[in-house]
Parts: structure tokens; C-alpha cells; sequence
DNA sequence: ATTTGTGCAAATACTTTGCATTTTT
DNA sequence: AAAAATGCAAAGTATTTGCACAAAT
């Protein structure tokens, strides 16, 4: 059953963050079949569970994040990726209040960074 | 000429946040012929010349936005809208270090609002 | 036997590329 | 007449839908 593949190779892996291609060529590295389709229905299925979150979208590509801490962001451009920062790291003075009608929900902050010189 | 009735439509537009699409269609609206490859050519030319930001990617949509402030954004999911936010209305404390051999290029928060029920 | 879940080919949505044409130098 | 800019059809990615089949109730 292939979803239960998706779940082996998140269970197993380091893979904080990942896009659903990352985890099909996973796959294939492993010779496990599986259809990209699947992979992302399975992917979002998970987030409705609330078994994982989908982070943010970089480069046109939903990634997906195995931390469902409240946490934060740095975006390194020139890599692609995404590293956690605690939710402790960032204090926030000032919140402004939200436009009528409306609660706030959540709160992502990502860090943008460059290479050095 | 296409790029000047973009020019045209973002000068006089309320405008501060929209996708190629959106201009797209109000082009359409006003019975004006340009493509929507050549919108998307025309707003990441305006990016490259600082003329307009590429502030987020929001539902696998690029959002450019008029605002060339630093500033912050709430996004309300319900309607798909942003709303900005000033720069200093969020204060930050304790900003973590970047990572070795980079550094910080520039700050994003966005504010996700849900319906007050 | 009806409902619910699964897997994926095909369809769609968003964006970029390549190149013919026009404009500028 | 070479170089730069323009416009868009066609191509390229990323993602979702629709449906055949399987499993569970």
C-alpha cells in the first residue's frame, strides 16, 4: 500500500523539510513504486490530520515540514532551504490588532538570508 | 505598446497587491490585448528595476505588490486578500544569528487570519 | 450492497522559454 | 546594420481532479 510508504520514509527520515519531489525521487532511489500524484494527495491528506504542516512556499514549491511545534523560519536562497527556528528564539512587541471580523490564526516569520560577501 | 498599458493599470490602480491573473482580467475587461506571458514578462522586468516587489507566494499564486516600503502583511485565507502592515507597527526582540557565511537579507512576517466566528 | 479509501492517468493551473519581430542606437 | 527590447505561442513545471478499483462497514 503506498501510503503507508510516505509514511515510512517520513517516520525514517531527517526530512524536516521536503517537497513532494523530494520524496518521490526518494522513492524511486528505494525502487518503490509510487505516482507523484499519490505522494502529494498523500502529503495533504497528512496535513488535514494535522500529522504534518505545509510550511510555506518557495521557488513555486509547497514544502511540507515534519515539526508541528509552532516555529519559525530562515530561508537560505542560494541552498533552498528552510531551517527551524524555535518558536522561544523571536519575541514579538507590538502585535497590531487584526481587521474587524477576523482572529489571528497564526504567525510565520521567515528570515531571509544571503551568502556573506 | 503591452508594457504601457500595464504601466497604465498599476499607476491607476488601487492595485497594491495583485497577481498576473488579476491584471489579466481587468485587461480583458477593458478590452486591451496583451497576453498573460507577457504580464508576467512585464512584472518581473518592474521586480528586476525595483518598481515593484514580489512579496509572496500565496495558494501556488505569485502576489506582486505597489508597496515598496519595508513592510509586513496579514493574509486573510477566507478572501485570498493581503493587507499591509507598516514596518513599525511590529516591534522584534532577540533576533537569532543567521547561520555561518550568511546574513540576514530581510525580514517576512505574515499575519494569517481566520473568520471570527 | 453501500460507503469509504486508495492510486494514478489525465487534466489543469501557473510560469518561463525561445524566437520572430520591432525599435533603438 | 548591429544591438536591445518587445510580445506571445508553445513548452515546461507543479499540482489537482476524476474515476476505476479495492477495502471496510
Amino acid at each position: 500500500m503506498q501510503r503507508n510508504l510516505v509514511v515510512k520514509q517520513l517516520l525514517n527520515g531527517k526530512n524536516k523539510h521536503f517537497t513532494a519531489e523530494d520524496l518521490y525521487d526518494e522513492m524511486k532511489f528505494k525502487k518503490k513504486n509510487i505516482s507523484l500524484a499519490t505522494i502529494y494527495n498523500t502529503l495533504h491528506s497528512f496535513v488535514e490530520k494535522k500529522i504534518l504542516k505545509l510550511v510555506s512556499v518557495k521557488e513555486g514549491k509547497a514544502i511540507f515540514c515534519t515539526n508541528m511545534n509552532n516555529h519559525y523560519h530562515f530561508f537560505n536562497r542560494k541552498t533552498g532551504k528552510l531551517i527551524d527556528i524555535p518558536y522561544e528564539k523571536i519575541k514579538i512587541k507590538n502585535l497590531p490588532k487584526p481587521p474587524k471580523g477576523t482572529k489571528i490564526d497564526n504567525i510565520e516569520i521567515t528570515i531571509n538570508l544571503n551568502t556573506k560577501n
